[in-house]
DNA sequence: CTCCGCCTACCAA
DNA sequence: TTGGTAGGCGGAG
């Protein structure tokens, strides 16, 4: 069983899925993205809660360019072998720094896979807490965003980050 | 197998 | 600086 829960912040009620593993799923206000069974219970399990609390905070970090102090396990089990690696390699990037798709495709160690590895940012299943907005195009260009560039530059902003 | 994509390096205007 | 393109790789059907 899966519980959904909206998550209010200043940016946004923002929508978030956990697993009894942990976050599985964080979706951006207004982003419709289907899924399987979901409890939206209002009960919600005592541990479920606390994540909810401290996915929450998370993210008001973030959008302060902050690093977060705590975050929920991630539940990244959906995901293959190779969009994982991808998926640890970006929760590595600290905050305000960037890298760009190649220097992510040789730090999981397959060089090559630098367009695979723009296809496992897309399908990143909790963007803003793993931080694919921190992942640029080749000579800082600003790349894409499956939750939309706008998203991708105010993040950025808020770390300080110039294209 | 085929088609597509948050990419890149390269080459031509 | 733009614009088009072929190569390369994983994911989805």
């Amino acid at each position: 069983m899966k519980y959904s829960v909206s998550i209010p912040t200043v940016r946004g009620e923002f929508t978030a899925v956990f697993s009894e593993r942990g976050l599985a799923e964080l979706n951006f206000p207004d982003q419709r993205r289907e899924a399987g069974d979901r409890c939206t219970s209002k009960d919600l399990p005592r541990q479920i809660e606390v994540w909810v609390q401290q996915t929450g905070r998370a993210l008001e970090e973030i959008f302060r360019g902050k690093p977060f102090q705590e975050a929920p396990p991630f539940d990244l089990s959906q995901g293959t072998n190779f969009q994982q690696s991808v998926w640890r390699a970006l929760a590595k990037i600290p905050t305000g720094r960037t890298l760009s798709y190649g220097e992510v495709a040789r730090a999981i160690g397959n060089p090559k896979a630098v367009r695979a590895v723009g296809g496992a940012c897309g399908a990143n299943p909790i963007p803003v807490l793993i931080p694919c907005h921190r992942v640029l195009a080749a000579g800082k260009k600003i790349g894409g965003f499956g939750g939309g560039l706008d998203w991708k530059r105010r993040l950025l902003a808020a770390e300080g980050v110039i294209l």
